[in-house]
RNA sequence: GCGGGCGUGGCGGAACUGGUAGACGCGCUGGACUCAAAAUCCAGUUCUGGCGACAGAGUGCCGGUUCGAUUCCGGCCGCCCGCACCA
């Protein structure tokens, strides 16, 4: 894996990466700031989300705290916009991936609302303000709700026990896999009347609830239960009602009634004073061209906002592994940046990982370093980047990774990228190449790869080669390598091979150590060579999808290997001399295999050039059929020279197009038919399509859509001549069945059907 | 819940832009070779009926468009993936 690889072995990439973070620091592309983390009081280290969610040990939530960390962020939300728009100029890319991309970055159209608040004793602010992207339904509001981490809500609690308790509620919960998935709607009233911007008499009550995020938006909304479910769930559980005020196409609005199912659609405005009888999208604009023109407290109490929501990437992990972040901290100067002679800031060595806590922050000297700026008592920053910082752009390095003064060079920037085929695992559809996308605009902007914007021109999504599972009555997982698989008229049974037992065949999963449905490479290339093992990988499944390892399957290649082997010695032992070309003037026996030969060609480059591998073994077989029966055809007939000449050019292709996917057989088979070079210094063949056009060509004859028969006939016969000829076909006739014919459709080249 | 994808023999999978459904492989069946087995070679292998020529059905289900649909359209059913209280 690539981060892994750069993370730990090479400082000199270091050095380049903290020169970037520094330049993205100067152009202020780097923020610091405070974040909440799951945190682990035993260990003192930040846990993944995965960590917290997926349960391996931590999913009671009981040893998870909240924290608030100072952290490191890239801001990637700069991009957001143009990150979402460029995914149009990946036409190469999987829709799949752009899709998933798009819905991350997740951009929404609305309005940030200021509700003018009534004045209260407990809290000194005037006003909340919301966001939303359905002010249509302004008049259908029922309640305001902040979020439990809003400013509002900690001001409240202050005064508030109930309320503060309530917080301290939601704070705990908002990890645990319980509280995501039962998703109940909980609030809890402030007491704080919020007054509607078109009607000052109008009170609308101020909830802290636990379905409001802080991160998105301005952490409080204006529910309007009719048409938001989440909205409708808490107005039924606190008895706050609703007023439908979009009526569905269909409906009449005197008896149109919410239940508990809000209308999220578009309609016709109901119930909306001045907005009634508009469609959604009028009554949208016009909220806003009306909130934006009235003013409060000196300024428009609405504006237009697009956001986003994707967050800023925190690259901060309190961790050794990892490209220290090369900033130190001063009492007196604050950040300062380690100057650019001081890089690479090297991770200190001999360290010990038995205690916890981040290596780096206990190491008894490492951080304590002068000021660069005012040469005082100052603390280097501890905290390492994500190693997904090291895999965003590696492939920029790559272009000239040994220039020492710089992390890129122009002149091989423009050269090399974007990178033609980049080929990944699905798994990385998000993370590793929106960071990549993100970094290259990045480092754009700070003049390190000229004009690039995306690295990655064409995008495949590669599956995983994934292999069945073995669990014995006991419930203990077996390797394939503990079980012997048997077929019989009930089916597949595997047995264990100490004993005997029977155990269950299970599901065919992604290979992982704790179902133990691993298969040792080493095992692979001892038992069959890399050869067979990636010719089976290849042929099994197309390359977008799992691949399943089986046993049988793998022999089933080996198999193929030996005959293949075999195959080009015969070939081998009858073909005329390594250079001899193919005749001037073949027999047609002789011209028959010729043209099989360079079909085949014509098809595996086909298949290759468009990552169809699988169907490129099957031509490779197709092929190796055909010049078996060949063969066993010359020993019977005993032809002359021109076959002998054709078998070398067989032979010689049929190598060559192994050799991509069977290098090492590719060059024993090149030996063995006495090429004095290496198949992988011989140009590709380039095969000759004029060879595959025929004179003759068989047409399928259908009568009312079903084949009924062959037509062979010359490839050029005019339309009456093939008409004729197929009604005249004795299928054709009896399929007829005496009925007139009321029409023939003639497909050029393709296809003759008979309507009766 | 929202978004996306996929359903083809016993199995993995072919079928280019609507034109011969099941290429190729695995497995299985029969045969040859062998004292025997393995290996190898040959033949067969969607289903149903028939000794056979052949006939009928068939690409998740129902319907539509078309001379012709695995492919296009509408509605169901099932599976998989991504996101998930995003206002």
């Amino acid at each position: 894996d690539w981060s892994r690889e750069i993370a730990t072995c090479d400082p000199a990439y270091y050095k380049h990466q903290q020169k970037m973070f520094l330049d993205f620091l100067d152009a202020g592309l780097v923020v610091r700031k405070k974040s909440k983390v799951n945190w682990d009081p035993l260990d003192f280290t930040v846990l993944s989300n995965e960590q917290v969610i997926d349960g391996r040990g931590w999913r009671s939530g009981a040893l998870v705290e909240q924290r608030e960390l100072t952290q490191w962020f890239f801001k990637i939300t700069d991009f957001a916009g143009d990150l979402l728009r460029s995914l149009d100029d990946l036409p190469r890319w999987p829709e799949k991936v752009r899709l998933m991309q798009a819905n991350w970055i997740g951009r929404s159209e609305g309005l940030a609302l200021r509700f003018e608040l009534d004045q209260a004793p407990q809290v000194s602010a005037r006003e909340v303000e919301v966001y939303t992207t359905r002010q249509d339904t302004l008049f259908g509001a029922k309640f305001l709700a902040i979020a439990a981490d809003h400013p509002l809500a900690a001001e409240a609690a202050r005064s508030d026990p109930g309320l503060a308790r309530f917080i301290a509620q939601c704070w705990q919960g908002g990890t645990s896999v319980a509280a995501i998935e039962t998703a109940e709607k909980k609030g809890y009233d402030t007491g704080l009347k919020a007054r509607h911007p078109f009607d000052p008499e109008w009170r609308l009550p101020v909830y802290v609830a636990n379905f409001v995020l802080m991160d998105y938006g301005t952490g409080a909304i204006f529910g309007c239960p009719a048409h938001d479910q989440r909205d409708l769930d808490f107005a039924n559980a606190y008895g706050l009602g609703n007023t439908p005020v979009v009526c569905p196409p269909g409906e009449d609005p005197a008896t149109f009634r919410i239940g508990a199912v809000a209308y999220e659609g578009d309609g016709v405005l109901i119930n909306s004073r001045f907005l009634d009888g508009m469609t959604t999208q009028a009554a949208k604009e016009e909220v806003a061209r009306r909130l934006e023109a009235k003013s409060f407290g000196n300024r428009p109490q609405a504006r237009r906002e697009v956001h986003y929501r994707l967050r800023d990437w925190g690259i901060s992990r309190q961790r050794y592994w990892g490209c220290p972040i090369p900033v130190i901290h001063c009492e007196a100067c604050g950040v300062v940046p380690v100057l650019a002679r001081d890089l690479p800031v090297e991770l200190p060595r001999g360290m010990s990982f038995d205690e916890p806590g981040n290596p780096l922050d206990r190491h008894p000297t490492w951080k304590h370093v002068p000021c660069p700026a005012c040469g005082g008592q100052a603390l280097r920053e501890t905290d390492t980047m994500d190693t997904f910082v090291d895999s965003s752009w590696y492939f920029a390095r790559f272009t000239d990774p040994w220039n020492e003064a710089a992390p890129t060079t122009a002149k091989w920037i423009e050269k090399w990228l974007p990178v033609d085929q980049y080929i990944g695992g699905i798994e990385h559809a998000i993370l590793h190449l929106l960071y990549a996308r993100f970094f290259t605009r990045a480092m754009q902007a700070t003049g390190h790869v000229g004009a690039l914007t995306e690295p990655f021109a064409g995008l495949f999504t590669q599956g995983m080669v994934v292999h069945e599972t073995y669990r014995s009555k006991a419930g203990e997982w077996l390797l394939p390598s503990e079980i012997r698989l048997e077929t019989d008229d009930s089916g597949r049974h595997a047995y264990k091979l100490d004993g005997g037992e029977e155990v269950t065949i299970g599901a065919i999963e992604k290979m992982s150590k704790s179902r133990r449905n691993t298969v040792d490479p080493d095992d692979i290339i001892s038992a069959y060579g890399a050869d067979t093992a990636r010719w089976f990988v290849l042929s099994d499944s197309p390359p977008e999808r799992d691949v399943i390892w089986t046993e049988e399957g793998v022999q089933g290649t080996a198999k193929f290997v030996q005959r293949l082997w075999r195959l080009v010695g015969e070939l081998a032992r009858l073909a005329a001399p390594a250079g001899t070309l193919p005749p001037r003037n073949p027999s047609p026996a002789a011209m028959e295999i010729r043209r099989a030969v360079h079909m085949s060609l014509i098809k595996v480059v086909d298949d290759i050039e468009r990552l169809r591998f699988n169907r490129a073994v099957a031509q490779v077989h197709d092929l190796a059929n055909k010049l078996s029966a060949a063969i066993g055809a010359v020993e019977t007939t005993n032809t002359g020279a021109d076959i002998r000449a054709i078998f070398r050019e067989a032979a010689d292709i049929l190598v060559m197009m192994i050799s991509p996917m069977m290098p090492h057989l590719a060059e024993e088979c090149w030996a063995a038919l006495d090429h004095a070079d290496l198949a992988a210094e011989t140009s590709w063949p380039v095969a000759d399509r004029g060879l595959v056009v025929e004179d003759t060509i068989a047409l399928p004859v259908q009568v009312n859509g079903r084949k009924r028969a062959d037509l062979v006939v010359a490839r050029d016969a005019g339309r009456a001549a093939i008409e004729a000829a197929a009604i005249a076909l004795e299928p054709v006739r009896r399929a007829l069945d005496g009925r007139p014919v009321k029409k023939i459709i003639i497909v050029p080249q393709r296809i003759v059907n008979v309507v009766g």
